[in-house]
DNA sequence: TGTACATCAGTGAACGCGCGTTCACTGATGTAC
DNA sequence: TGTACATCAGTGAACGCGCGTTCACTGATGTAC
Protein backbone atom coordinates (compact mmCIF):
# COMPACT_ATOMS: atom_id res chain seq x y z
CA UNK A 1 0.00 0.00 0.00
CA UNK A 2 0.86 3.29 -0.51
CA UNK A 3 0.20 4.38 3.00
CA UNK A 4 1.61 3.03 6.22
CA UNK A 5 -0.93 1.18 8.21
CA UNK A 6 -2.93 2.68 10.05
CA UNK A 7 -2.72 5.61 7.87
CA UNK A 8 -6.33 5.57 6.53
CA UNK A 9 -7.80 6.02 10.11
CA UNK A 10 -5.75 8.68 11.11
CA UNK A 11 -6.69 10.85 8.00
CA UNK A 12 -10.66 9.80 9.21
CA UNK A 13 -10.26 10.64 12.67
CA UNK A 14 -8.25 13.66 11.46
CA UNK A 15 -11.27 14.71 9.53
CA UNK A 16 -13.74 13.79 12.17
CA UNK A 17 -12.06 16.48 14.43
CA UNK A 18 -12.09 19.13 11.69
CA UNK A 19 -15.60 18.69 11.09
CA UNK A 20 -16.45 18.91 14.95
CA UNK A 21 -14.69 22.37 14.49
CA UNK A 22 -15.88 23.55 11.76
CA UNK A 23 -19.37 22.61 12.73
CA UNK A 24 -19.08 24.56 15.84
CA UNK A 25 -17.78 27.05 14.82
CA UNK A 26 -20.01 27.77 11.57
CA UNK A 27 -22.79 25.72 11.99
CA UNK A 28 -23.90 22.60 9.68
CA UNK A 29 -25.14 24.41 6.50
CA UNK A 30 -22.22 26.66 6.17
CA UNK A 31 -19.73 24.35 5.89
CA UNK A 32 -18.99 22.04 3.06
CA UNK A 33 -17.40 18.88 2.67
CA UNK A 34 -14.80 20.62 0.81
CA UNK A 35 -13.79 23.20 3.37
CA UNK A 36 -13.44 20.32 5.95
CA UNK A 37 -10.86 18.53 3.83
CA UNK A 38 -9.78 21.40 3.05
CA UNK A 39 -8.87 22.19 6.39
CA UNK A 40 -6.84 18.99 6.66
CA UNK A 41 -4.98 19.57 4.11
CA UNK A 42 -7.17 17.34 1.71
CA UNK A 43 -9.40 17.36 -1.70
CA UNK A 44 -12.99 16.70 -1.52
CA UNK A 45 -13.47 13.64 -4.18
CA UNK A 46 -11.50 11.77 -1.15
CA UNK A 47 -13.98 12.41 1.66
CA UNK A 48 -16.74 9.76 -0.05
CA UNK A 49 -13.65 6.60 0.44
CA UNK A 50 -14.24 7.37 4.51
CA UNK A 51 -18.18 8.70 5.30
CA UNK A 52 -21.04 7.77 3.46
CA UNK A 53 -22.32 11.16 2.91
CA UNK A 54 -21.98 15.11 4.48
CA UNK A 55 -24.85 13.92 7.38
CA UNK A 56 -22.78 10.35 8.43
CA UNK A 57 -19.84 12.66 9.42
CA UNK A 58 -21.46 14.93 11.07
CA UNK A 59 -23.36 12.76 13.28
CA UNK A 60 -19.88 11.46 13.82
CA UNK A 61 -18.27 14.53 14.74
CA UNK A 62 -21.33 15.60 17.25
CA UNK A 63 -20.46 12.04 19.18
CA UNK A 64 -16.85 12.61 19.30
CA UNK A 65 -17.24 16.38 20.29
CA UNK A 66 -19.99 15.61 22.95
CA UNK A 67 -17.56 12.78 24.19
CA UNK A 68 -14.40 15.07 24.60
CA UNK A 69 -16.21 17.92 26.46
CA UNK A 70 -17.46 15.15 28.60
CA UNK A 71 -14.12 14.30 29.53
CA UNK A 72 -12.98 17.67 29.95
CA UNK A 73 -15.92 18.84 32.42
CA UNK A 74 -14.90 15.67 34.31
CA UNK A 75 -11.01 16.44 34.29
CA UNK A 76 -12.05 19.54 35.82
CA UNK A 77 -13.21 17.82 38.88
CA UNK A 78 -10.22 15.49 39.61
CA UNK A 79 -10.14 14.67 43.35
CA UNK A 80 -13.06 17.39 44.10
CA UNK A 81 -15.80 16.20 46.49
CA UNK A 82 -19.32 16.05 44.99
CA UNK A 83 -20.52 19.62 45.60
CA UNK A 84 -17.08 21.22 44.64
CA UNK A 85 -16.76 19.30 41.77
CA UNK A 86 -19.64 20.18 40.25
CA UNK A 87 -19.62 24.02 40.92
CA UNK A 88 -15.83 23.93 39.24
CA UNK A 89 -18.08 22.23 35.99
CA UNK A 90 -20.43 25.12 36.27
CA UNK A 91 -17.84 27.95 36.08
CA UNK A 92 -16.36 26.29 33.71
CA UNK A 93 -19.24 25.67 31.59
CA UNK A 94 -20.71 29.48 31.58
CA UNK A 95 -17.52 30.73 31.69
CA UNK A 96 -16.83 33.68 29.11
CA UNK A 97 -14.16 31.19 27.42
CA UNK A 98 -16.78 28.57 26.41
CA UNK A 99 -18.54 31.66 25.34
CA UNK A 100 -16.40 32.68 22.94
CA UNK A 101 -15.13 29.02 21.66
CA UNK A 102 -17.71 27.93 19.52
CA UNK A 103 -15.58 25.57 17.94
CA UNK A 104 -13.57 23.87 20.97
CA UNK A 105 -16.85 23.70 23.42
CA UNK A 106 -20.38 21.62 24.16
CA UNK A 107 -22.14 20.41 20.87
CA UNK A 108 -25.25 20.60 22.26
CA UNK A 109 -25.44 24.58 22.70
CA UNK A 110 -23.30 25.43 19.56
CA UNK A 111 -25.74 22.91 17.32
CA UNK A 112 -29.20 22.29 19.17
CA UNK A 113 -31.33 23.67 16.98
CA UNK A 114 -29.83 22.38 13.82
CA UNK A 115 -30.39 18.69 15.62
CA UNK A 116 -33.74 18.82 17.18
CA UNK A 117 -34.86 18.78 13.20
CA UNK A 118 -32.53 16.35 12.04
CA UNK A 119 -34.73 13.17 11.09
CA UNK A 120 -35.06 10.23 13.53
CA UNK A 121 -32.30 7.99 11.52
CA UNK A 122 -29.68 10.92 12.28
CA UNK A 123 -31.10 11.97 15.84
CA UNK A 124 -31.11 8.40 17.30
CA UNK A 125 -27.46 8.26 17.66
CA UNK A 126 -27.24 12.01 19.09
CA UNK A 127 -29.67 11.38 21.55
CA UNK A 128 -27.19 7.94 22.65
CA UNK A 129 -24.45 10.00 22.67
CA UNK A 130 -26.03 12.59 24.82
CA UNK A 131 -26.73 9.63 27.14
CA UNK A 132 -23.43 8.81 27.32
CA UNK A 133 -22.45 12.33 28.27
CA UNK A 134 -25.07 12.59 31.11
CA UNK A 135 -23.51 8.74 32.31
CA UNK A 136 -20.41 10.13 32.59
CA UNK A 137 -21.17 13.10 34.46
CA UNK A 138 -23.99 11.25 36.82
CA UNK A 139 -22.15 11.31 39.85
CA UNK A 140 -21.66 14.72 40.35
CA UNK A 141 -25.26 15.32 40.13
CA UNK A 142 -27.37 15.84 43.12
CA UNK A 143 -30.00 13.26 44.08
CA UNK A 144 -30.29 9.77 45.36
CA UNK A 145 -30.64 7.77 42.71
CA UNK A 146 -29.34 7.32 38.90
CA UNK A 147 -32.85 8.25 37.91
CA UNK A 148 -32.92 11.15 39.98
CA UNK A 149 -29.12 12.42 38.97
CA UNK A 150 -30.21 11.84 35.41
CA UNK A 151 -33.38 14.18 35.39
CA UNK A 152 -31.14 16.66 37.43
CA UNK A 153 -28.18 16.48 34.43
CA UNK A 154 -30.94 16.83 32.07
CA UNK A 155 -32.33 20.02 33.67
CA UNK A 156 -29.08 21.52 34.71
CA UNK A 157 -27.43 20.84 31.26
CA UNK A 158 -29.78 22.01 28.87
CA UNK A 159 -30.70 25.24 30.82
CA UNK A 160 -26.99 26.37 31.50
CA UNK A 161 -26.76 25.37 26.85
CA UNK A 162 -29.82 27.95 26.77
CA UNK A 163 -27.99 30.30 29.08
CA UNK A 164 -24.97 30.09 26.73
CA UNK A 165 -26.57 30.50 24.10
CA UNK A 166 -28.60 33.89 24.57
CA UNK A 167 -25.13 35.00 25.99
CA UNK A 168 -23.87 34.37 22.54
CA UNK A 169 -26.53 35.96 20.96
CA UNK A 170 -25.75 39.41 22.79
CA UNK A 171 -23.53 41.44 21.46
CA UNK A 172 -22.42 44.09 23.93
CA UNK A 173 -19.55 42.47 26.12
CA UNK A 174 -20.83 43.12 29.51
CA UNK A 175 -24.40 41.87 28.87
CA UNK A 176 -22.82 38.78 28.34
CA UNK A 177 -20.63 38.52 30.81
CA UNK A 178 -24.14 39.42 33.05
CA UNK A 179 -26.27 36.68 31.84
CA UNK A 180 -23.05 33.91 32.32
CA UNK A 181 -22.52 35.56 36.24
CA UNK A 182 -26.43 35.42 36.73
CA UNK A 183 -26.53 32.08 35.51
CA UNK A 184 -23.59 30.77 37.36
CA UNK A 185 -24.85 32.47 40.57
CA UNK A 186 -28.05 31.00 40.35
CA UNK A 187 -27.03 26.93 39.25
CA UNK A 188 -24.37 27.02 41.93
CA UNK A 189 -26.94 27.52 44.52
CA UNK A 190 -29.90 25.36 42.97
CA UNK A 191 -27.54 22.79 42.45
CA UNK A 192 -24.31 22.70 44.59
CA UNK A 193 -25.93 23.98 47.84
CA UNK A 194 -25.39 21.29 50.67
CA UNK A 195 -28.98 20.77 51.31
CA UNK A 196 -29.99 20.12 47.49
CA UNK A 197 -29.58 16.08 47.51
CA UNK A 198 -32.05 16.25 44.59
CA UNK A 199 -34.22 17.93 42.25
CA UNK A 200 -37.45 17.01 42.15
CA UNK A 201 -39.58 19.40 44.29
CA UNK A 202 -36.81 18.53 47.49
CA UNK A 203 -34.81 21.62 46.19
CA UNK A 204 -36.14 24.79 47.70
CA UNK A 205 -39.22 23.06 49.43
CA UNK A 206 -41.68 24.45 52.15
CA UNK B 1 -53.41 50.98 -9.15
CA UNK B 2 -54.27 47.37 -9.40
CA UNK B 3 -54.77 46.82 -5.54
CA UNK B 4 -56.69 48.15 -3.33
CA UNK B 5 -55.11 50.55 -0.87
CA UNK B 6 -52.94 48.59 2.01
CA UNK B 7 -52.88 45.34 -0.23
CA UNK B 8 -49.20 45.32 -0.19
CA UNK B 9 -48.74 46.30 3.19
CA UNK B 10 -51.46 43.20 3.98
CA UNK B 11 -48.75 40.84 1.47
CA UNK B 12 -45.88 42.13 3.33
CA UNK B 13 -46.98 41.20 6.44
CA UNK B 14 -48.48 37.66 5.14
CA UNK B 15 -45.24 36.58 3.86
CA UNK B 16 -43.45 37.90 7.20
CA UNK B 17 -45.96 35.60 8.95
CA UNK B 18 -45.07 32.69 6.66
CA UNK B 19 -41.92 33.52 6.75
CA UNK B 20 -41.47 33.39 10.79
CA UNK B 21 -43.72 30.03 10.46
CA UNK B 22 -41.88 28.14 7.91
CA UNK B 23 -38.12 29.57 9.60
CA UNK B 24 -39.10 28.08 13.06
CA UNK B 25 -40.15 25.01 11.40
CA UNK B 26 -37.38 24.04 9.44
CA UNK B 27 -34.83 26.33 10.33
CA UNK B 28 -33.41 29.14 8.31
CA UNK B 29 -31.24 27.23 5.48
CA UNK B 30 -33.47 24.59 5.03
CA UNK B 31 -36.30 27.05 3.49
CA UNK B 32 -36.02 29.38 0.45
CA UNK B 33 -37.54 32.49 -0.33
CA UNK B 34 -39.29 30.51 -3.22
CA UNK B 35 -40.59 28.20 -0.63
CA UNK B 36 -42.01 31.18 1.52
CA UNK B 37 -43.90 32.97 -1.00
CA UNK B 38 -45.46 29.63 -2.42
CA UNK B 39 -46.90 29.05 1.40
CA UNK B 40 -49.37 32.65 0.20
CA UNK B 41 -49.90 31.84 -2.72
CA UNK B 42 -47.05 34.38 -4.72
CA UNK B 43 -43.57 33.67 -6.68
CA UNK B 44 -40.83 34.51 -5.52
CA UNK B 45 -40.08 37.30 -8.17
CA UNK B 46 -41.87 39.69 -6.25
CA UNK B 47 -40.00 39.18 -2.41
CA UNK B 48 -37.76 41.97 -3.62
CA UNK B 49 -40.67 44.57 -3.75
CA UNK B 50 -40.62 44.19 -0.34
CA UNK B 51 -37.17 42.98 1.27
CA UNK B 52 -34.12 43.78 0.34
CA UNK B 53 -33.17 40.11 0.68
CA UNK B 54 -33.77 36.78 2.66
CA UNK B 55 -31.95 38.17 5.41
CA UNK B 56 -33.67 41.29 6.30
CA UNK B 57 -36.81 38.94 6.11
CA UNK B 58 -35.36 36.35 8.69
CA UNK B 59 -35.13 39.21 10.92
CA UNK B 60 -38.30 40.87 10.63
CA UNK B 61 -40.14 37.66 11.26
CA UNK B 62 -37.72 36.63 14.09
CA UNK B 63 -38.85 40.04 15.47
CA UNK B 64 -42.65 39.65 14.63
CA UNK B 65 -42.62 35.92 16.21
CA UNK B 66 -41.17 36.91 19.57
CA UNK B 67 -43.44 39.71 19.62
CA UNK B 68 -46.33 37.44 19.38
CA UNK B 69 -44.87 34.89 21.83
CA UNK B 70 -44.25 37.04 24.65
CA UNK B 71 -48.20 38.37 23.90
CA UNK B 72 -49.36 35.04 24.24
CA UNK B 73 -47.41 34.18 27.36
CA UNK B 74 -48.61 37.39 28.53
CA UNK B 75 -52.31 37.02 27.79
CA UNK B 76 -52.46 33.33 29.69
CA UNK B 77 -51.80 35.49 33.03
CA UNK B 78 -53.82 37.98 32.87
CA UNK B 79 -55.60 38.60 36.09
CA UNK B 80 -53.94 36.04 37.98
CA UNK B 81 -51.03 37.60 41.34
CA UNK B 82 -47.02 37.24 40.61
CA UNK B 83 -46.81 33.66 41.57
CA UNK B 84 -49.38 32.46 40.08
CA UNK B 85 -49.30 34.02 36.72
CA UNK B 86 -45.12 33.04 36.48
CA UNK B 87 -46.22 29.66 36.78
CA UNK B 88 -48.48 29.30 33.98
CA UNK B 89 -46.46 30.84 31.98
CA UNK B 90 -43.84 27.69 33.09
CA UNK B 91 -45.92 25.32 32.46
CA UNK B 92 -47.25 26.79 29.20
CA UNK B 93 -43.39 27.08 27.30
CA UNK B 94 -42.17 23.63 28.97
CA UNK B 95 -45.68 22.21 27.74
CA UNK B 96 -45.71 19.24 25.09
CA UNK B 97 -47.93 21.24 23.01
CA UNK B 98 -44.50 23.61 22.90
CA UNK B 99 -42.55 21.42 22.59
CA UNK B 100 -44.17 19.79 19.61
CA UNK B 101 -45.44 22.57 17.59
CA UNK B 102 -41.89 24.61 16.53
CA UNK B 103 -43.81 26.75 14.41
CA UNK B 104 -45.65 28.58 16.63
CA UNK B 105 -43.54 28.78 19.22
CA UNK B 106 -40.85 30.61 20.86
CA UNK B 107 -38.40 31.42 18.15
CA UNK B 108 -35.21 31.71 20.33
CA UNK B 109 -36.15 27.82 20.70
CA UNK B 110 -36.66 27.68 17.66
CA UNK B 111 -33.63 29.10 15.90
CA UNK B 112 -31.08 30.34 18.63
CA UNK B 113 -27.96 28.39 17.32
CA UNK B 114 -28.61 29.97 13.86
CA UNK B 115 -29.08 33.46 15.94
CA UNK B 116 -25.81 33.20 17.47
CA UNK B 117 -23.86 32.95 14.80
CA UNK B 118 -25.30 35.61 12.43
CA UNK B 119 -23.32 38.48 12.02
CA UNK B 120 -23.43 42.06 14.23
CA UNK B 121 -25.44 43.71 11.98
CA UNK B 122 -28.12 41.26 11.65
CA UNK B 123 -27.88 40.07 15.56
CA UNK B 124 -28.50 43.56 16.91
CA UNK B 125 -32.13 43.85 16.20
CA UNK B 126 -32.70 40.70 17.25
CA UNK B 127 -30.99 41.21 20.97
CA UNK B 128 -33.32 44.26 20.93
CA UNK B 129 -36.25 42.27 20.27
CA UNK B 130 -35.21 39.71 22.87
CA UNK B 131 -35.07 43.14 25.20
CA UNK B 132 -38.85 43.42 24.40
CA UNK B 133 -39.47 40.24 24.75
CA UNK B 134 -37.85 40.71 28.27
CA UNK B 135 -39.67 44.17 29.32
CA UNK B 136 -43.14 42.60 28.41
CA UNK B 137 -42.81 40.05 30.95
CA UNK B 138 -40.80 41.88 33.66
CA UNK B 139 -43.31 42.19 36.25
CA UNK B 140 -44.23 38.45 36.79
CA UNK B 141 -40.46 38.12 37.42
CA UNK B 142 -39.13 37.95 41.00
CA UNK B 143 -36.64 40.06 42.31
CA UNK B 144 -36.84 44.00 44.26
CA UNK B 145 -35.55 45.78 41.17
CA UNK B 146 -36.02 45.66 37.12
CA UNK B 147 -32.77 44.88 36.63
CA UNK B 148 -32.79 42.28 39.47
CA UNK B 149 -36.37 40.88 37.14
CA UNK B 150 -34.10 41.26 34.12
CA UNK B 151 -31.57 38.82 35.38
CA UNK B 152 -34.30 36.24 36.42
CA UNK B 153 -35.78 36.55 33.48
CA UNK B 154 -32.69 36.01 31.37
CA UNK B 155 -31.67 32.90 32.87
CA UNK B 156 -35.32 31.35 33.62
CA UNK B 157 -36.37 32.12 29.38
CA UNK B 158 -32.93 30.68 28.24
CA UNK B 159 -32.84 27.61 30.66
CA UNK B 160 -36.72 26.93 29.47
CA UNK B 161 -35.71 27.15 25.98
CA UNK B 162 -32.28 25.16 26.41
CA UNK B 163 -34.72 22.09 28.18
CA UNK B 164 -37.31 22.22 25.20
CA UNK B 165 -34.28 22.00 22.64
CA UNK B 166 -33.59 18.83 24.85
CA UNK B 167 -37.16 17.47 25.11
CA UNK B 168 -37.18 17.93 21.10
CA UNK B 169 -34.02 15.86 20.53
CA UNK B 170 -35.28 13.38 22.44
CA UNK B 171 -36.88 10.55 20.43
CA UNK B 172 -39.18 8.13 22.92
CA UNK B 173 -41.74 10.14 23.82
CA UNK B 174 -41.98 9.31 27.50
CA UNK B 175 -38.56 10.90 27.98
CA UNK B 176 -39.47 13.73 26.22
CA UNK B 177 -42.51 14.09 28.62
CA UNK B 178 -40.07 13.39 31.75
CA UNK B 179 -37.62 16.28 31.01
CA UNK B 180 -40.17 18.62 30.52
CA UNK B 181 -41.92 17.72 33.83
CA UNK B 182 -38.73 17.83 35.74
CA UNK B 183 -37.90 21.07 34.28
CA UNK B 184 -41.02 22.21 35.32
CA UNK B 185 -41.31 21.12 38.69
CA UNK B 186 -37.87 22.48 39.23
CA UNK B 187 -38.27 25.94 37.44
CA UNK B 188 -41.35 26.58 39.80
CA UNK B 189 -39.72 25.52 42.87
CA UNK B 190 -37.38 27.86 42.10
CA UNK B 191 -38.83 30.93 40.63
CA UNK B 192 -42.26 30.83 42.13
CA UNK B 193 -41.82 29.75 45.64
CA UNK B 194 -43.44 32.53 47.98
CA UNK B 195 -39.86 32.95 49.14
CA UNK B 196 -38.25 33.31 46.10
CA UNK B 197 -37.94 37.09 45.86
CA UNK B 198 -35.21 37.44 43.30
CA UNK B 199 -32.39 35.12 42.10
CA UNK B 200 -29.09 36.83 43.31
CA UNK B 201 -28.24 34.49 45.49
CA UNK B 202 -31.30 34.76 47.63
CA UNK B 203 -32.82 31.69 46.23
CA UNK B 204 -32.17 28.29 48.40
CA UNK B 205 -29.48 30.66 50.60
CA UNK B 206 -28.07 29.24 53.59
C1' DT C 1 -67.46 61.07 -21.26
C1' DG C 2 -63.65 58.96 -23.73
C1' DT C 3 -58.81 58.10 -24.72
C1' DA C 4 -53.89 57.79 -23.92
C1' DC C 5 -50.60 57.10 -20.70
C1' DA C 6 -48.34 56.11 -16.04
C1' DT C 7 -48.11 53.17 -12.13
C1' DC C 8 -46.49 49.22 -9.76
C1' DA C 9 -47.59 44.51 -7.32
C1' DG C 10 -46.78 40.46 -9.01
C1' DT C 11 -44.83 36.97 -12.73
C1' DG C 12 -41.58 33.68 -14.34
C1' DA C 13 -37.41 32.95 -17.14
C1' DA C 14 -32.74 33.51 -16.47
C1' DC C 15 -28.22 34.56 -14.02
C1' DG C 16 -24.18 32.92 -11.50
C1' DC C 17 -22.85 30.27 -7.78
C1' DG C 18 -21.72 26.74 -4.47
C1' DC C 19 -23.17 22.56 -2.93
C1' DG C 20 -23.10 17.14 -2.31
C1' DT C 21 -21.80 13.54 -4.83
C1' DT C 22 -19.62 10.64 -8.64
C1' DC C 23 -15.95 8.82 -11.18
C1' DA C 24 -11.93 8.06 -14.14
C1' DC C 25 -7.54 8.57 -12.92
C1' DT C 26 -2.78 8.73 -10.30
C1' DG C 27 1.11 6.80 -8.35
C1' DA C 28 3.62 4.78 -4.53
C1' DT C 29 3.80 0.54 -2.52
C1' DG C 30 2.88 -4.59 -1.63
C1' DT C 31 2.69 -9.05 -3.69
C1' DA C 32 3.05 -13.00 -6.93
C1' DC C 33 6.11 -15.44 -9.57
C1' DT D 1 16.81 -10.58 -7.30
C1' DG D 2 13.91 -8.61 -10.87
C1' DT D 3 9.51 -7.83 -13.23
C1' DA D 4 4.55 -7.46 -13.88
C1' DC D 5 0.50 -6.62 -11.76
C1' DA D 6 -2.95 -5.41 -7.95
C1' DT D 7 -4.21 -2.27 -4.44
C1' DC D 8 -6.36 1.80 -2.83
C1' DA D 9 -5.94 6.59 -0.44
C1' DG D 10 -6.24 10.56 -2.48
C1' DT D 11 -7.03 13.86 -6.76
C1' DG D 12 -9.69 17.00 -9.40
C1' DA D 13 -12.91 17.54 -13.29
C1' DA D 14 -17.58 16.99 -13.92
C1' DC D 15 -22.61 16.05 -12.77
C1' DG D 16 -27.20 17.79 -11.55
C1' DC D 17 -29.47 20.63 -8.47
C1' DG D 18 -31.46 24.30 -5.80
C1' DC D 19 -30.45 28.54 -4.12
C1' DG D 20 -30.68 33.99 -3.81
C1' DT D 21 -31.20 37.45 -6.79
C1' DT D 22 -32.19 40.14 -11.16
C1' DC D 23 -35.00 41.80 -14.73
C1' DA D 24 -38.02 42.40 -18.73
C1' DC D 25 -42.59 41.91 -18.77
C1' DT D 26 -47.92 41.87 -17.56
C1' DG D 27 -52.20 43.87 -16.89
C1' DA D 28 -55.69 46.08 -14.05
C1' DT D 29 -56.39 50.42 -12.39
C1' DG D 30 -55.73 55.61 -11.53
C1' DT D 31 -54.93 59.94 -13.69
C1' DA D 32 -54.35 63.68 -17.14
C1' DC D 33 -56.50 65.92 -20.69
Amino acid sequence: MRYAKGHKLQTRARIVQAAAREFRRNGTDAISVADIMEAEGLTHGGFYRHFKGKDALLVESVEAALGEIGDQLLRQTAGLPRPEALARVINFYLSEEHMLHLQSGCAFAALATDLARFPVRRRAPIARALDHYRLKLNSLMPGNSQAERNSAFDVLFSSMAGCLMTARIRIDPERRKEILQSARKFFIAAFCAPESHGMKGELCKK
